[in-house]
DNA sequence: TATTGTTATACTCTATAACTATA
DNA sequence: TATAGTTATAGAGTATAACAATA
């Protein structure tokens, strides 16, 4: 049963980019799993979680601040439309307030408790001394990059 | 020009692994940004930097240590060898070593100088006192992970 | 004129099942 | 019997272009 993985070396453990991604998609895929309880995908759960947040949020605000683009929010909109969780109302002619259902805030609520728990694992699989120094971490390296990748414009 | 973003409560923020997800995703297209010279993709770029360091590694070796599945990586594999960048030879009768061609190689190194330079500038992003903890936190988010997913076997 | 929502479409990456051939 | 490579296929997530309606 001997690996011949033993005996390879992986140039690419040396990059910080590199175990970000993988972390990422670890996590995710854990995230994931979790919420196949509520059948729900991460990205689907975050939409969930940000109106749950914010009531009447409207879905070009929701999709600035999950940076999904507005062609890819309409399906994802409409699914849980469907599912009976949110609802649309017109603000104007052409903006849409969206809101938690009553099944869609009780489905959102225990979704909540369930990444609480979640996130609160994550942390803890981080030794006790570095955990102060995670969200500044990821902050750094994911905001330092939209300012690079969107420069500033005039107007904002 | 005032954004209504401004009102928003975004309680994802709180979430190291939502910060994860969009570190991950922020950093990897600046990465893909910089490999479109190469007319590279990232997973396309992580393959050939290990077989770069490991010439001649075996194809389901090189699925374990990118964990990627055996039938993606047909498709990955076949477009580097189209490109002429690869080459495979037998081992037996069913196992391939993959080893870079001189094209693919004088590719690979220029494509690493310009990982190498992209993930210290990634580095540099992060405050100075915390850039020690950067790999240490994301191994464990990571690996711990796996570990939960992957039950240890008993052959192992 | 810029914004909102929408449709259509394509690409990347990942996942599973099933098959052949070999160790 | 387990492994290596392959084929076919499906799904999630993201990207762009174009359009109508509205501010």
């Amino acid at each position: 049963m001997a690996n011949a993985n033993d005996k390879l070396t992986d140039p690419l453990l040396e990059f910080p980019g590199y175990l970000l991604r993988r972390a990422s998609i670890a996590v995710l895929g854990g995230l994931n799993q979790r919420l196949e309880a509520f059948d729900l995908r991460h990205t689907e759960s975050s939409l969930l979680q940000l109106i749950r947040a914010n009531p009447g949020i409207k879905q070009s605000d929701a999709c600035r601040a999950l940076e999904i683009k507005r062609a890819n929010m309409v399906p994802l909109v409409a699914k849980l439309e469907a599912r009976g969780l949110i609802s649309r109302t017109p603000i104007d002619g052409r903006s849409q307030a969206i809101a938690l259902t009553k099944a869609g805030r009780e489905l959102a609520n225990a979704a909540f408790a369930v990444i609480q728990t979640f996130e609160r694992q994550l942390t803890e699989r981080v030794p006790k001394h570095l955990r102060s120094a995670i969200a500044p971490i990821l902050l750094a390296l994911w905001r330092d990059d939209c300012a690079r990748e969107y420069p500033q414009e005039a107007s904002l």
